[in-house]
RNA sequence: GGCCCGGUCGUCUAACGGCUAGGACGCAGGAUUUUCAUUCCUGUAAUCGGGGUUCGAUUCCCCGUCGGGCUGCCA
């Protein structure tokens, strides 16, 4: 089994490609086969520097690693199909002298004007058997007028002449067979008038040259399917398996994924972070969102597809152990960011402590702004199991855990207005004398002991230890106190008392 | 407009033609907790409409409707 995912560099892939792109993988993987990567790059005018390595790099963080092609290596190559003129030449020709392809001189222009005129009237222009005598070609100019043409150097297209009265019978991995009249067909362009070949073209050839057994893509194919399968028969060559996929659609309103509804939804659609070399905007990335790749293919895997069990959390391993092309949906879905985040929660979930260990440290040197010490790192390995179940991703570390590092520079409004009552200074003070006194300082020894002062005064946990939090974290929100109070140190919880009590209003003021 | 492909909770989806239509996300409620979050429990909500075939239809067929794609010298 060999296949292939072949973009088109006019930009970044965005989730919908990495998709195909990792269907196309795991079968491969599943069946012991090739996963190629090929740059269909024959349109120079779309071309965006940049893409291709864009393309690459966002395959490889998501794991899924080409085993040839452009970039790979391999025995099929030039993988890039600009460097493939010459053999399309070759292949063109054939069909030009076999009379299955003709020359056509008609201009950009000429066929607009026409393709509208038709329009006014409510039909659709189609270069096809009934308007291709009409129209300026080899096959309607006598043969000495096309020689003249060609000669002189009059810029021609190559068009693909569709047989007359045929079906066509195609079959699809995902949604059976289908049979196409040939004559809802056009004359497709399969050379353009820069001499490099289109799509259609370039794909079957490169397709049959590089021994693709399937093609998995994208549901917008399905309609070119006939025409696909019309080429591989005028060449003699048996089509590869086709699998077309589901579209993903865009979380609301109608249409397919595109990349303003991320900028709407706040939601990356590209893998990698994107910055357009023209305008200079900025697309952000799952990458930098801090998506973990395993989360982000688990996610785009069951997006279309699934496994008819109730799994829904694989490695990659277990995807390809658990891919089927028969399980794949024939409806688009609809993407949904929060089943993303709760995809990319399981997985942040499931690393070990030293993995979030080493992804945290580099969240807490930006936040402060300075590198950590040896002996920050090692304070931030006892903070992580406080909070590390609540962490979905790293940049979540410094939200639960950022008083940690830094005094409270203000007081969340609301809990102060909650929980820091006329009474709540007096107690504080009180509190402080309490805790100064404690010793060891102990996590466990400081509940004892502060319970039991609690208790005593008849005084109720909450209004002790909410303003007490308040106090030491800014909010009202954070893990145990009591080993939130070990790990800050006798020292600063008594100095954090000491400064809320000298900032927030004491009871005279209120 | 024409051609093609689809339609199960709001979303992702499961269900040899045969259970009370199952799971997950979300949402709501509850439990746990000093708080927030996590976790656990409970609840919420669906077969697009109409015909047919059949003892029996989410499942098969037809029509309608809705959604999606294509209709470029783009891919």
């Amino acid at each position: 089994m060999r296949v292939r995912f072949a973009p088109s560099p006019t930009g970044p892939l965005h989730m919908g490609g990495v998709r195909t792109a990792l269907y196309n993988y795991l079968l491969a993987r599943k069946n012991n086969g090739s996963f190629i990567l090929r740059i269909e790059d024959t349109d120079q005018k779309r071309f965006v520097p940049g893409a291709v390595e864009y393309i690459r790099e966002a395959l490889e963080w998501a794991g899924i690693v080409p085993d040839e092609g452009y970039g790979y290596g391999g025995e099929y190559g030039p993988y890039r199909q600009s460097e493939r003129k010459e053999i399309y030449d070759r292949y063109i020709r054939r069909l030009l002298d076999e009379g299955k392809a003709y020359y056509a001189f008609d201009t950009p222009e000429e066929l607009d004007r026409i393709r509208k005129e038709y329009e006014s009237r409510g039909e659709t222009f189609m270069y096809n058997a009934t308007v291709r005598q009409k129209m300026r070609n080899s096959l309607s100019l006598p043969a000495e007028e096309t020689q003249r043409l060609l000669a002189g150097g009059a810029p021609y297209t190559i068009r693909f002449r569709i047989p007359e009265n045929r079906k066509i019978k195609v079959k699809d991995l995902v949604r059976g067979d289908v049979e196409v009249d040939a004559s809802v067909l056009d004359d497709k362009v399969l050379v353009k008038s820069d001499g490099l070949p289109t799509y259609h073209l370039a794909n079957i050839v490169d397709d049959h040259l590089m021994g693709i057994t399937h093609v998995i893509r994208g549901e917008e194919w399905l309609p070119s399917l006939p025409l696909h399968i019309l080429l591989y028969e005028a060449f003699g060559w048996t089509p590869p398996a086709f699998a077309h996929l589901p579209l993903i659609l865009k979380p609301t309103g109608k249409g397919k994924l595109s990349k303003r509804d991320g900028d709407a939804g706040g939601f990356p659609v590209f893998p990698l972070e994107w910055k357009d070399p023209r305008t200079g905007q900025v697309s952000p990335g799952y990458r930098e969102q801090g998506y973990l790749p395993e989360a982000f293919v688990n996610m785009l895997a069951l997006l279309g597809w699934n496994p008819g069990t109730e799994q829904e959390i694989f490695s990659m391993d277990e995807l390809v152990e658990a891919f089927d092309l028969s399980r794949i949906n024939k409806s688009g879905a609809r993407f949904d960011p929060e089943k993303a985040k709760w995809f990319q929660h399981q997985h942040f979930q499931r690393l070990s402590d030293e993995e979030i260990w080493k992804k945290i440290i580099p969240v807490t040197e930006t936040h402060l702004g300075r590198p950590l010490t040896e002996e920050e790192k090692n304070y931030t390995r006892q903070i992580l199991p406080l909070v590390r179940e609540r962490l979905t991703f790293p940049e979540d570390f410094w939200k639960w855990a950022g008083y940690f590092y830094q005094r409270p520079e203000a007081y969340h409004p609301k809990a102060v207005k909650k929980q820091w009552k006329n009474q709540t200074p007096q107690i504080l003070e009180e509190v402080k004398d309490v805790l100064a006194t404690i010793t060891p300082w102990e996590a466990g020894i400081i509940k004892e002991q502060l319970s039991e002062w609690i208790q005593n005064n008849g005084l109720g946990f909450g209004k002790v230890l909410q303003p007490l939090r308040l106090a030491l974290a800014g909010d009202l929100k954070g893990p145990d106190l009591f080993a939130m109070m070990e790990l800050l140190g006798k020292e600063e919880t008594l100095e954090r008392i000491r400064l809320a009590l000298e900032r927030l209003p004491s009871a005279k003021e209120q």
